[in-house]
DNA sequence: GCGCGTTTTGAAATCGATTACATACTCCAA
DNA sequence: TTGGAGTATGTAATCGATTTCAAAACGCGC
């Protein structure tokens, strides 16, 4: 069958030109004379000659592909972002690695091990959760330039991050909300400690604040951006004296915003009818969804796209840019969990 | 900061061994005597010595990485395959690769390029849809003995394959509403062409002749996996004659049935008061759900880490295994979406 | 002290590419 | 004719590991 693949070496035989000529044809065309190209390229056809990545790496001193760290590949969030990573680097001839940070947690040493065994050149991490320890450790090894984060980042280190406008996602929402009617607005949080939770959070106070909305300590329900806190939330909710009960929730995630309509319906509660619903992220289920979510969409594509440019610009050979925060723009989808508050 | 990552020649000189020595100790210590692996030992930890794997693979002639191909990354139902995948080559030096199949649909000739050019060593496929051209192209290299199938697999080909028992899952459903009461059940079937779609609804038609169940042709109704086809199911569903219709709903998938039973509330119908419905897949969602799914669990983590397992030992030195295809036992989980029928 | 088998170790080839440096060749002006 | 600039190509070093083969060291019985 197919006996051995050709190598450089064979190629330069069949062509009778050196190896370093064959190697030209392929990255510096224009240093050959046209004939010894044409030659060269016809060799290369007839032997069926590929580069072979690792000589080539090795060489070259690089190691051919990017990580990207996701906090949980089981959350619909995250595949679009993905999607727009992978087509960021479909033209390089980088290899992208996925890691679930969250099923599989980074050993000590395990982030920097991954550079320094060459088995990687950079990491675009959705994940803001990594371990100051882990990431000092990129620093001192010299690594540090060659992390970008994208939707989540780390307070207090200066990484290149692509963040969606969430505070103004907050803001849209609330503003949605106000303009139907709704004066008593509740509002589910993400898990503590994250930081996508505490500035939407933080969006949406301001927001309320601005327009002089009631505010009460219960309406702030603690979750965790799944469809079981949503669930829980929706308990809450029901619990609560129906004369002062908040007549619309925003939702820090759709998730939440799912689990939170089954909850009130289960509950006698109709949506949009009795109390307005808005999520966050507008994932695909958004669309399908009965009754389909009003929600703040990121536009995840994007996102991911633009962090792959980010980082392929910190692996080319040009000057490195200063880490910068890039803020991309969202956009309130309205759809059938809000309505007009019954008056 | 860190000048440059100490490589082999380092650790020989300040161990004042020898390349092969240092080698050695890290291969096959045994061969060493414990003076001088002790010395290379210590010479290892003041150097920070890492090996270089782009140095290790040219030499051992392998990339070092395996790929996984996903059809769509953003379906909540691979997330735990994956893991149990990535769980299977943890322990190993094998990277893995993932892409998107449906996002990223695979150009000619671009699989088995990645064995050519030496970035892969194997792979994994969860889609059963790979082409064949592509498949006899890996043949004609003689790289089809690194290729297995988990979840789907190709008919025709005899790929080593990692499959849940699908039939056994569709008879289980069927049975579960019989014992229940239910005599007029319905299917939602997965996408035409799919090789899940055709061996579970042959199973559910099975089970239903078996026990002498009424069949209908407009009980079987096409579906596609998704949330939405649930919901059209669900409008047609709706349109039929109060008196005739099914009282209970099978579903190829559990999105399949959150998109159904969303539907069925929307238009009047209670889950399971009116009618019940039966998932597939349990995915983490079906838990959570309200109400809670009725499903046909898959071990996704152990279809994973055995898909891991398989295709190790095809790429280890021993003899390659027949390939054989193997089935995974499945289980109902009864949950709150399925009822006595109301008589 | 010698010979022989066994255990340890080292020198150098090898994997397959890229590239610095040297050389050959072409063309044209002096 | 010669020199110099510019273009085209080749030689050989290099990336950092593993492994073959040979040699050194050791133990031991005589």
């Amino acid at each position: 069958m197919a006996p051995k693949a050709a190598t450089i070496q064979d190629v330069a035989q069949a062509a009778k030109v050196s190896t370093a000529t064959v190697s030209r044809a392929l990255s510096n065309p224009d240093l050959l004379s046209e004939r010894t190209r044409a030659q060269v390229m016809e060799a290369i056809k007839t032997t069926g000659y590929r580069v072979n990545l690792a000589a080539r790496n090795l060489r070259m001193q690089r190691a051919g592909a990017v990580l990207i760290l996701v906090p949980n590949l089981g959350k619909p969030f995250y595949s679009t972002i993905l999607r727009g990573i992978s087509d960021g680097f479909a033209r390089t001839d980088y290899a992208v690695l996925i890691s679930d940070t969250e099923n599989r947690p980074l050993a000590d040493g395990e982030l920097v091990g991954n550079f320094l065994d060459g088995r990687i050149d950079g990491i675009v991490s959705l994940d803001g959760g990594i371990s100051p320890a882990a990431l000092d450790q990129c620093r001192h090894h010299n690594v540090d330039g060659r992390i970008v984060f994208a939707c989540e980042w780390v307070d207090g280190y200066a990484f290149p991050s692509i963040q969606s406008d969430n505070a103004e996602g907050a803001r849209l929402a609330i503003r949605h909300l106000y303009d139907l009617g709704h004066r008593k607005i509740a509002h589910v949080t993400g898990p503590r400690g994250n930081v996508l939770t505490e500035i939407r959070r933080r969006g949406m106070l301001e927001e309320r604040s601005r327009l002089h909305l009631p505010a009460r300590g219960d309406w702030i329900i603690r979750g965790d951006f799944s469809l079981k806190s949503g669930h829980d939330a929706a308990v809450s909710i029901l619990a609560m004296d129906p004369e002062d009960r908040p007549t619309a929730v925003f939702c820090a995630a759709d998730m939440v915003a799912f689990g939170l309509i089954a909850g009130l319906s289960a509950g006698g509660l109709e949506v949009p009818g009795d109390i307005s619903v808005v999520g966050f992220d507008d994932i695909d289920m958004a669309e399908s969804y009965v009754p389909a979510l009003t929600t703040i969409r990121q536009d995840r594509m994007r996102l991911g796209q633009t962090a792959a440019a980010r980082l392929l610009e910190r692996l080319g050979s040009g000057p490195v840019p200063e880490p910068q925060e890039e803020l991309l723009p969202v956009e309130l989808i309205v759809r059938d969990s809000t309505a007009r508050i019954a008056s």
